[in-house]
DNA sequence: TCCAATACCTCCAAAGACTAGAGCATTTTA
DNA sequence: TAAAATGCTCTAGTCTTTGGAGGTATTGGA
């Protein structure tokens, strides 16, 4: 039943203070509860709340997409009919990306090789990230 | 040979014309040549730089990390040593975003699948994306 | 060829997502 | 219990992107 000041927090999920504080503004984070003095307190389930957030803005997921997937997980017993589409159009949005990653990762290794070889790559990195479909069916 | 407007760019890539104008106050995009009257008149390859910008964008990559794709991508000839540490660094980057990726669509997945047999899914979503170091060992 | 309609130009401002600092209060720890 | 560390609010700034105002180019018909 611990319970953590901002600044822990801020260590624990490697995100700055003002933006944890930025995102209680915003509603992403529950306002915590505050010491007599007025200073926040989190519980445990805050730090795990927090690294998704992150993790998820590092992915490259807006807000409002984190928004969506808090939603998701706070209503697991929602009707499907609701959450159906949503997640249907995270999933393939999800998939994509993997697939634009997985491709830029074979780039990146190719390019490693090469090095390694003493030659010189001819380097995609462009190409492969300028997905016109050929990257997609080609490899 | 055909020279596009940044309308056309614009329509091409999916990017906003502001931003193609921003991108090439801040450098990402070479000064394009101009018409009599001024406009810009972009070159074919304008469309795959830009393209692969907002895929890279779209990705979660900073624009410094797209500046250091675009330099390594031209100058495949240069030193090994100078690309060595960057490209590993991109390239540790990209496998572990590949991973966290993976671990959600598996979680989506489920989700959908509970949804299909009428059932209750015991979301995970947010705990994937927390990414206590379980989410990599455990699954 | 001329003339709307459309697209483009620059410049300025604002929105979204942070980030930093000033000035003061609270907590911690030696 | 006093100094150091951390926290509070509020304001202002950055970065990336988007929108609008006011004016100029380009273009597709008549």
């Amino acid at each position: 039943m611990k319970e953590y000041s901002i600044g822990q927090l801020s260590k624990q999920c490697d995100v700055k203070v003002p933006t944890i504080r930025y995102y209680e503004e915003i509603a992403l984070l529950d306002p915590p509860g505050r010491t007599a003095g007025g200073q926040r307190r989190y519980p445990p389930s805050a730090l795990e709340r927090l690294s998704m957030i992150a993790h998820a803005r590092d992915l490259g997921f807006s807000i409002d997409a984190i928004r969506e997937f808090i939603r998701m997980s706070n209503h697991p017993t929602a009707p499907c009919v609701d959450l159906d589409k949503i997640t249907e159009k995270h999933l393939n949005d999800v998939k994509k990306r993997i697939k634009k990653l997985q491709a830029l990762e074979t780039e990146l290794t190719a390019m490693l090789k090469s090095c390694d070889h003493g030659q010189v790559a001819d380097c995609r990195i462009l190409q492969v990230l300028s997905d016109h479909d050929q990257c997609q069916t080609q490899h």
